[in-house]
DNA sequence: ACTTAGCACTTAGGATAGCTGAGTGCTAAA
DNA sequence: TTTAGCACTCAGCTATCCTAAGTGCTAAGT
């Protein structure tokens, strides 16, 4: 049975009627709208048939009609209008990027905050791709006889940095000897590539120090974790109690526990650019069966992407919410800047910046 | 009316048992439990005068009773039996503890989740006394001739650092003039005293160095800003679905947004050492009027003090909740070491370290 | 062959009434 | 002062009815 453009239209309209209100849609409301010059029981005939072919579900048998997941499905991919952002809209959303940033990890928090809270929906963040950071230069620096801070800088222009304190005393020179080493040893190396062999490589080198080496070569490997270990971050869920599909406390608590745990990385796959949308049963996760993910992801630089998305009721306005994603994730493109560069508010606050070197600036 | 020891007894036992069943609790099921040696008619009367009293509240007419809060306040401050954790109890919270944990403000994160985990309540976690906080050290280190990386570290053994990048050549000299001018005159300063003046000065003495220095000084007031910012974290606001008082979804809502805001920190009174309730009431925010909140606070060290606490239905086991975080808090005091400085597990994993620099680490 | 009007049929969910049982306050006796 | 007994109250459960929205089908119209 082919989907003839009336149809087309009446599943497009009860996709949009029943996406605003919540509630199964009859023929009657269908009829009364603009555009459908039939009646209501033409509507019906049609309904029947859009039922029959998978598109349209009945709760029970004297409600009207609402979309399966094979009717969100060609909504999303056919049907749908693609909605535009207001001006008010683009402008909040520009202006909470402005924030003051520093570490990735805490960039790609608070996208996921923002995301959330443009969107009303729970959301999440995440980045991939890290397990190609390496680092690219150490420095240490003497705090005295017994301590010293390491500054470790990463391919992708993080800085982090550790103090150490020593039981014993060291001195200048021997640090400075440790910091060629580990320079010239310890850079340009992924996680995966730090191994047993190269410890042995660097004993010899450093002889007495091979203590202090190996402590120091702890933290870099643990920068490295750090920054591999794609945390998700989730911000938003009470959002889903807004919705009338969650007024059920049992389910919602469910989704919410779900959402809580930090292993969900894994579950969304890769949109490439664009935004990808996963409606109920498409979702491999059984928790998420009932429930639609919209993703959008963005290049952060050096092989990495970044993801965000929400997670909601099937009926979403999946309109609305993918145009505001891939607003967003345009946004942190450009916020990255293509160089793995974090930017950040140039001008100093309370003491005034001579324009000359207001500049970019990373951490 | 004076409030005789039978009495006494009768409360705490209408307190617990409302804390366990939350459901109005009669006088059979009181007469029934061990230790009160008498008629549910005599148990009638103390109720009656009970409420008379004020510690007690009667739902509707043919319902039980349940503590009012002032009921729940005499039961917190002079029946309550202290709460005895378990092996199992402490030992988990043991383990959590041992994680690897860098930043303050992550170490906070932490304890904010973990706290919420442990007692199934919506918990929250700040730092307070953060405007103490100064630089003590600078470090500035060339990349290439237009970038260099600034490290400061602060009073609280934190050290922060940033990559800048300027549109004109810098060289070693200059970079080592200004880094003494840092140490010299802008260490040991808190937000407050950065001011004009200080800029003033520092102009004369830099010279042609001047748009420099005020680019690294407001990384500098960044830093103290950041800290002093003391945002409060809190977690697991979906455990407020898993108490009957909350299976209203809209009420469930309003103190999920509520606690979503973050500038809740000035509502908690300090509680010096040791725990601290409020009843219900004795919030002062109006959103908070009919939930409890206890806390307990730690040392952190150099003028420093973290706040935990747990939010939830005035209907609250007391007894453990005050236990766990005050066992919580003893342990976050000893982690931070009196000294400041955040404790790390010193064992690198992957590569082994010789005994002799095990040692105490800390960024 | 498609569309439409009419009509009988279905059913969720709201309103109403009645019932039950837990719990109370009061009285009077121990 | 305590206790037994008893009449009274009332939330919340159950059963029943009713309504309104929506359907599917049939038959007539285009």
């Amino acid at each position: 049975m082919e989907l003839t453009a009336r149809r087309r239209k009446i599943l497009r309209a009860i996709v949009e009627h029943y996406i605003e209100t919540a509630e199964p849609v009859g023929s009657k409301a269908i009829a009364k709208l603009a555009g459908l010059e039939c009646s209501s029981a033409t509507i019906r005939n049609d309904m029947a048939a859009l039922e029959k072919m998978g598109y349209l579900e009945q709760p029970h048998t004297s409600a009207g009609r609402i979309p399966s997941s094979k009717g969100y499905r060609i909504y999303v991919n056919e049907l749908m209008e693609h909605h535009k952002l207001s001006i008010q809209e683009t402008e909040r959303m520009n202006e909470s990027l402005q924030l003051k940033m520093r570490e990735l990890d805490r960039v790609i928090d608070q996208a996921g905050k923002l995301v959330s809270q443009f969107t009303n929906y729970p959301a999440f963040a995440l980045a991939e791709g890290r397990e190609q950071v390496t680092i690219v230069r150490y420095d240490l620096l003497m705090v005295n006889q017994t301590s010293f801070i390491c500054v470790a800088m990463t391919s992708t222009n993080v800085v982090k940095n550790k103090l150490f304190h020593l039981p014993t005393d060291i001195t200048e020179p021997q640090l400075q000897l440790l910091n060629a080493l580990l320079n010239t040893s310890f850079t340009g190396k992924t996680l995966a590539q730090f191994s047993t062999d190269l410890m042995e490589t660097a004993r010899k080198a450093a002889g007495s120090s091979y203590g202090l080496i190996s402590l120091v070569v702890s933290f870099a490997m643990d920068v490295l974790q750090d920054s591999e270990h794609s945390a998700v971050h989730t911000a938003g869920a009470r959002h889903l109690l807004e919705h009338p599909e969650y007024q059920d406390v049992e389910k919602a608590h469910k989704l919410m526990s779900y959402l809580a745990q930090d292993d969900l990385g894994s579950l969304f796959p890769d949109s490439g650019d664009g935004t990808r949308v996963l409606i109920g049963p498409e979702n491999v996760a059984e928790e998420l069966k009932d429930t639609s993910v919209v993703l959008a992801s963005y290049d952060i630089g050096e092989g990495m992407r970044g993801v965000i998305g929400v997670v909601g009721p099937t009926r979403m306005d999946y309109a609305k919410i993918t145009a505001k994603l891939s607003y967003m994730a345009d946004n942190l493109s450009k916020l990255f800047g293509g160089s793995a560069q974090l930017p950040e508010r140039a001008q100093p606050k309370g003491l005034k910046a001579p324009e000359e070197h207001s500049q970019k600036e990373e951490e």
